[in-house]
DNA sequence: CGAAAATTTGACATGACTCAACTGGAGTGG
DNA sequence: CCACTCCAGTTGAGTCATGTCAAATTTTCG
């Protein structure tokens, strides 16, 4: 894990092993089973979970019983609920596991700890956040001018561990489609 | 300028006035007029536009020859389009001024150079892409699980002030709806 | 005032959803 | 190893939200 964390903040910054070392002692080891909840719908994300084996989604369950997949996540990327980790409110969705997961999970105090101490690590989450703006950015253009079959292509093609490490519904879901729908794509 | 640029610093890290004005020194500030464009579709996008009064709309023209609008900005918002910028590749998306617009405008490299003088702008920056994450989301979270109807109240609602600056058919494309089916909304 | 742009209206079309029933594979237990 | 259940996936009929297109109307602004 320390060896996976170095190489990759090495990606953004020069971290040494010191620092590295910091930042693991500042978090906390854990593993999810497969269904097991890292964050609860409805109540406050104390932590920022970097993946280091794995597979997560982000949904929510609706007043109506539908279940509504924002987002998924797997090694070596941050998952957190930023809205309710950073206002500390409660969050409107929940965060579980789809496999046996096991990650690093900070708090927001000791994150705050670690940015005061290791400044490169400002410069990392700096970068790694407009990254992930890019990419939100990227999948909000997909959703607002294709249709259910482009988009289903799309994620295919750019995806393809993911149309296999999880089931159709979700992908449906993810995809802002019915199952029923995406088979009859998936018959043509 | 420089006082607008202080204030709104501040509400990130502690700048002081030598830092305002190293960060002043390294951009150019310009006025755009009404309908000109700051970044042209197909271009690299060369600068992080700080707007300090104005107006402007992020968006792209199809090959149908549809607009779509992706994004509003207005005084004391960034606006850029982070692939292009940072990845210096062409930008699928046009920034035009929708009123006169003056802007401070920094180059990549004069940022680096920043980030590298001044720390505590990485840490600004930093806290700002968070913030703007926390938006998308909120942003996407519409798009994704309401209809047209909730959208648009939702966007009167919280943004009050576009829909007065805005024509009508430009806050249809932002949310994704017909310009017609927009009117039919309004009418009930 | 007059032209161009924005908005509205209405008839018709369609992508995607709902709901209910059916199929098939993956356990599970006797 | 069969019978049974459960869940994901498929199919089909009917429906609805929203889109398309074309024309009429209103607003904007030089």
């Amino acid at each position: 894990m320390k060896n996976q964390l170095y190489k990759y903040l090495n990606r953004y910054a020069k971290f040494d092993n010191v620092d590295i070392e910091l930042i693991y002692k500042n978090g906390v080891i854990q593993t999810y089973d497969n269904k097991e909840f890292l964050l609860e719908q409805n109540s406050v994300c104390k932590y920022k979970y970097f993946i280091s084996k794995g597979l997560v989604r982000q949904y929510k369950v609706e007043d109506s019983g539908n279940e509504n997949i924002s987002a998924f996540a797997i090694e070596n990327w941050w998952i957190t609920n930023l809205d309710s980790f950073i206002n500390e409110t409660n969050s409107l969705n929940a965060i579980q596991a789809l496999e046996e997961t096991t990650v690093l999970q900070i708090t927001k105090e000791n994150l705050e700890h670690l940015y005061s101490k290791i400044p490169k690590l400002e410069r990392a989450f700096r970068i790694i956040s407009e990254n992930m703006l890019i990419a939100f950015q990227r999948k909000n253009e997909l959703h607002m001018n294709k249709n259910s079959e482009k988009r289903y292509y799309n994620f295919v093609e750019k995806l393809p561990n993911f149309s296999q490490r999880v089931p159709q519904y979700m992908i449906a879901s993810y995809l802002n489609i019915t199952p029923e729908y995406l088979s009859e794509i998936r018959k043509k």
